[in-house]
DNA sequence: TACCAGGTTCTAA
DNA sequence: TTAGAACATGGT
């Protein structure tokens, strides 16, 4: 017996859209009002609502518990995280009724290095164009499965143009001068390439570092060329699950000196202050739009 | 057109 | 230790 070429799961507090609009992923992308597709850790995924909490993604059973039941962060219980918010923390409250259904994604740790270093004093529209060009010019082409998606009603017939992965480093390294201007990263090109430098030669090993403390991961993103504290606690957060790093930005910085007199204790939150800082960032940004 | 963007590095005091 | 300038480019 074949295996179902898609997979059928009941989520609370999912909600893709925001997901895709919440800052912290660049290559999601709403198609329409009830579908996503993503690329990310090299395969190309696409996510249907159903109604009622239920969603089809566009892959065997198999790979949704081996990659994207992690890669969603689906283990948490954000209904849990979201009683933990105080009762007289009107802002966040707010945030939470408005963000309800983000969660953290546990990204690829170079890929969230690589994207949020190209994030430094950019709008986030300018860094997706900014990682999808790189992509294209250094990353391996993803095979779609298209046929068995433009088999299932459920699914938004994917248009015909090629998808990549994200380029690993030796494959951000092998692009010429020329090649690495054309992304547009500006002066972030150099930092770019000495990421890449130090991953390859393994000074920086990203997959054991997630075996670290909270101090010397972070002491150690710090110490790459181009990566202060805002990024590397982006990284930390959205790569390494490091739930209580709290990324300070312009935008969440603008927060706290207008809701929170200039000052925000962390404390309030200790294990759970960066799902509480992407609720408010996303809050910020997207509630006058809407 | 002018301004600002999920910051970091460098330099001078 | 800290304040302030410089930084490349894209979106609005």
């Amino acid at each position: 017996m074949t295996q179902a070429q898609f997979t059928i799961e009941e989520i609370p507090f999912f909600d893709p859209i925001k997901i895709a609009n919440s800052g912290q992923c660049f290559r999601w992308k709403i198609l329409d009002a009830s579908h996503v597709e993503l690329v990310a850790l090299g395969r190309y995924l696409q996510i249907a609502y159903l109604g009622s909490e239920r969603f089809a993604f566009s892959c065997p059973r198999s790979e949704f518990n081996d990659l994207w039941y992690n890669y969603l962060d689906l283990a948490r219980d954000y209904h849990q995280v979201a009683d933990c918010i105080l009762p007289d923390d009107t802002y966040l409250r707010e945030a939470l009724a408005f963000g309800e259904g983000i969660r953290i994604l546990n990204q690829d740790p170079f890929e969230t290095l690589i994207c949020f270093i190209i994030s430094q004093r950019r709008s986030i529209p300018s860094i997706t164009t900014c990682v999808e060009r790189l992509c294209a010019l250094a990353g391996r082409k993803i095979d779609l499965p298209l046929a068995s998606l433009e088999s299932q009603e459920l699914f938004v017939n994917l248009p015909e143009e090629n998808y990549f992965a994200f380029p690993n480093c030796e494959e951000i390294l092998k692009l010429t001068p020329e090649q690495l201007d054309s992304i547009g990263a500006g002066y972030r090109k150099e930092y770019i390439l000495r990421a890449s430098l130090a991953v390859f030669s393994n000074d920086a090993n990203l997959q054991s570092w997630s075996n670290l403390s909270d101090e010397s991961l972070f002491e150690n993103l710090t110490s790459l060329y181009g990566v202060g504290k805002k990024v590397a606690n982006c990284v930390m957060l959205f790569a390494y699950a490091r739930s209580s790093r709290f990324p300070i930005d312009v935008w969440v910085q603008r927060i706290i000196d207008k809701y929170y007199g200039g000052s925000y204790d962390i404390n309030r939150y200790p294990s759970t202050a960066g799902i509480m800082q992407q609720l408010m960032f996303y809050y910020e940004r997207n509630k006058s739009i809407t």
